[in-house]
DNA sequence: TTTTTATATATTATCGATAATTTGTTGTCA
DNA sequence: TGACAACAAATTATCGATAATATATAAAAA
């Protein structure tokens, strides 16, 4: 076995995590399938240890929960979760708002970008692209805020999935939707953040009508 | 060997990450001081696997840092570190005023408890305690927002054994900063929303004028 | 039939040993 | 001296096997 000895830069872990990862926000590992460690193991032919790793990261990630002795599956989020989780998003948001103004007027520009290409996704009834986009828009709101620690957690949120799975389960229309970011872009540009945070407050409360009856 | 069979209920892993948690929270770990697998093994008298996850586990809660191969230290906060986590607590705290005023004015009698053991340890000067109780006084804020997701955020964030280093580290006064508290009180037991947000932000920037020149 | 008990099976949790990697040290050569 | 290779030491990363536990199944008892 002359050429056979590749470096291995990733650790054995780091890469199953990965896999692992990719499987469940590709939906091919669905909420409540079971994630067995042999069974894996086996499947990137490797020993149980490095896969047993992975999972218990994807677990403290919130993707994966855990009975002791019985195993791992993908986990399900409750609607309540759900709303709670956006609850969450938009206070980060609101805060956002509220202290970084200046530097969010001086990029409004990227805002209007993204905003036409939402509305690209519209027109062609594109939920997962739509859902991709629109988490930049939000993500954005948080980056500008220069908070390490902030955009480390609002990531920890896992919304962009939650996203997607929201406008299905619930139907929330993404046309309408989308209307309610061009007066949030609008106080941007004036520099207006209480106007900027009441937009926002709007967008939110719309989507979360959309939750009654489910909580 | 008969009677010495007792049932374990708990992971080796659960029992080391505790008792490793323990010691950092108590300082008898110290940042940058090292966590060694086998060393910790010999001493738990368990094999190196549940000292390892152990290990992990508190890698992603954050209080631990690791490098592939070489190892896993207890993690120095950085001062920036320290301010983005309390900035984040912050917003989260004026959001749960914003939407749950209601309950928490309900609840005025409880801070206004907390507020009289804290003038206790003001006397006494006794940091650690007051680290303890001004945690209680701010977690109960979050606590009647009623938003377990936001519950968990806060929590990770590790506010009190940051609040100790901060008080100790910047020389934050203690005696000054228990007196933006009643306003908040006064306040909430008006179900003033604005008002409390207003005192809070107030507290936060006093203590945030101490963090000058360190970041 | 329903409840309880025993047994079997599936799966994780833990172990002890080895391989791989990083870091530190020492010696060689320009 | 300073860069660089060769080696040694420390430590993690991974392995394969076994022990412990929970769940499912079937048998027995009420």
């Amino acid at each position: 076995m002359p050429s056979d000895k590749k470096i291995r830069r990733v650790s054995f872990t780091d890469q199953i995590l990965n896999i692992l990862l990719e499987r469940i926000l590709a939906g091919e590992l669905k909420p409540g399938d079971r994630i067995k460690e042999l069974q894996v193991a086996n499947e990137m032919e490797t020993s149980q240890a490095p896969v047993r790793e992975a999972i218990r990261a994807l677990e403290a990630m919130g993707y994966v929960e855990h009975k002791p002795h019985t195993g791992a599956s993908v986990k399900a989020f409750s609607t309540k979760e759900m709303y709670e989780a956006f609850r969450v998003r938009e206070a980060l948001e609101l805060f956002s708002i509220e202290t970084g103004m200046e530097t969010l007027t001086k990029n409004v520009e990227k805002f209007k970008l993204i905003q036409s290409r939402l509305e690209n996704t519209v027109k062609n009834n594109d939920i997962k692209e739509y859902s991709k986009i629109d988490h930049e828009f939000h993500r954005l709101i948080i980056s500008l805020c220069e908070n390490e620690t902030m955009m480390k957690i609002w990531d920890s949120l896992q919304i962009q999935s939650r996203v997607e799975r929201a406008i299905r389960g619930f139907t929330i229309p993404i046309a309408k939707m989308i209307k309610y970011h061009p007066p949030i872009i609008e106080a941007i540009a004036n520099g207006n953040a209480n106007g900027a945070r009441a937009k926002l407050e709007e967008h939110y409360n719309f989507a979360f009508q959309h939750f009654n009856g489910y909580l």
